[in-house]
This record gives structure tokens, sequence and C-alpha cells, in this order.
DNA sequence: ATTAATTGTTTCGCTAGCGGAACAATAAAG
DNA sequence: CTTTATTGTTCCGCTAGCGAAACAATTAAT
């Protein structure tokens, strides 16, 4: 599989990231966003911090960010009110979908691309 | 397939973009990188001001930010000066190849995943 | 009860990036 | 030549994000 195959679709989907409608997420806001929908919870602040290795106010000022756009929420831990529970929220799993729509869609234009070409 | 095997890749090698060594690029600062790199050129300011549908002085900054890696140079063409040509360069070479070699080995964990999970 | 540890947020000074307008350099049209 | 068009950069005021340190809230240890 030659560099191109491999790389194109991760150009075309970051070129449409970076159009100018959807709201425009920094790659560590993406980053975050992409570990509490695909990874197994339950995430923390402290352990976010841990699996992306950036510090810990940088994920607090992210989930801030994301949180205005609504795509994730916070909740305090019942049983121990010190640590915060970062959810899904219903519009941040469209926004997801719509992700996964681009992905899908530039990963079938490459294939049919090595294809005919 | 599902949605976890079609992003986890993309979800992986973000959180790899985002771990502080490598230089941190925006997410527009990828997308001109990757076009750069991967699409067929010339490329002048004015073409990828279009292609990203981002202001030209975005583009201008953007081609700082790259310079100063040494990811990408600048050349006047000769044969009209106003026109700047965005050139690769054998540090942006290595970059992408780095790149490419960390999305292999995320699909590849993915593929590994979906095969025994 | 007091002290220490843990968790997440806020503050601090600072840098990078933003869009839009103005700009200089060059080329084309008249 | 002079004017107009094109191309890319710089300037402007502004916002967002940075790491480190200080902080408040809560829990655990003594």
């Amino acid at each position: 599989m030659s560099l191109n195959d491999l790389l194109l679709p991760w150009r075309d989907v970051m070129v449409d990231m970076v159009r100018q409608d959807r709201p425009d997420l920094s790659m560590r806001q993406w980053a975050l966003l992409l570990t509490v929908y695909l990874t197994p919870g339950p995430h923390t602040v402290r352990r976010l911090s841990e699996d992306l290795e950036v510090p810990k106010p940088a994920i607090s000022r992210a989930l801030d960010a994301l949180s205005i756009h609504g795509l994730v929420k916070r909740a305090r831990d019942p049983s121990d009110r010190r640590i915060v529970l970062v959810q899904k929220t219903p519009e941040g799993s469209l926004f997801i979908d719509q992700f996964a729509t681009i992905v899908e869609e530039r990963d079938r234009q490459s294939d049919l691309g090595s294809y005919y070409g």
C-alpha cells in the first residue's frame, strides 16, 4: 500500500474538518472528544490527562470548550465528589456520527481511486 | 463495520499527535502540510486557500509556522514573481513518513482488534 | 480533630492564531 | 507610460490556548 493510499483519506478528512462551518476544534479537543466517545469509561479528568499525556489544566480547559458546544458534559461522581465524570451528550453523538460519515466517504473515495486509478 | 472500528484508528493517531514531543501543529497546519505532500502541485498560496477554504492570510501564517519547523519551504515562481510555490523539504518528507508509520501501526492494531476481539 | 493527600479548577503572564483591511510587489491591459 | 488586476504579506484589535503555580473542595490517614 502506497504512502498516498494510506494518508490521502487523512488529508481529505482533515481538510473537511478545517472548512468553516463545523465547530473548529483543536487537535487536543478532537483527541479528547474521540477518547470520550470511543474508549471505555469512566472518563475522569485525571485519567484523560494521563491517557493523552497532557496536563490536567489543559484537559479542564478543553472540556470547557467542548461543553460550550454541547459535545460533552460533566457530572460529579456521587460516591467521591472530588471526581468529575465526563459524559456523552446527544449532540456529541450526532457530531461523532457526522464525523464517521465523512471518514467513511473519504475511505470509500480512496478505495475507488486505487481501483480505477 | 462498526463506528468503533472505523474511528478508533483516528482516535489513536490523534492522541499520538497530541502527545508532547513532536511539533504540535494545528488542524489547519496539518491539513496544509498533508495537502502539499499528498496532492499534485504546483501549490500556490491562492490555490491552497481555495482548496482548504481558508483565507489567504491564514495560509500565509500557517506556512510561516511550517517553515519554522522546516517542514515546507517557499520559492518564488521565476516566470511570475508574484507567485509563491510551496515546496517539500527532506525534513518534511521524513515527518510525513513518521506520520504514516503511526497511521499504519494504528490501523494494524485496529484490524487485530476486530479479528481477535 | 488535625493533618495530609487527592482531584479538578482558576489565575497568571504570555504566545499563537484569528478575520479583515491595508499594503507592497509584480504583471497585464489600456 | 499609466492604470488596473493579481498575488502574497503585514498590520490591527482581539480571542483562545499554553504551562506552572496557587487554589478550593473533598476524602483519607493519623
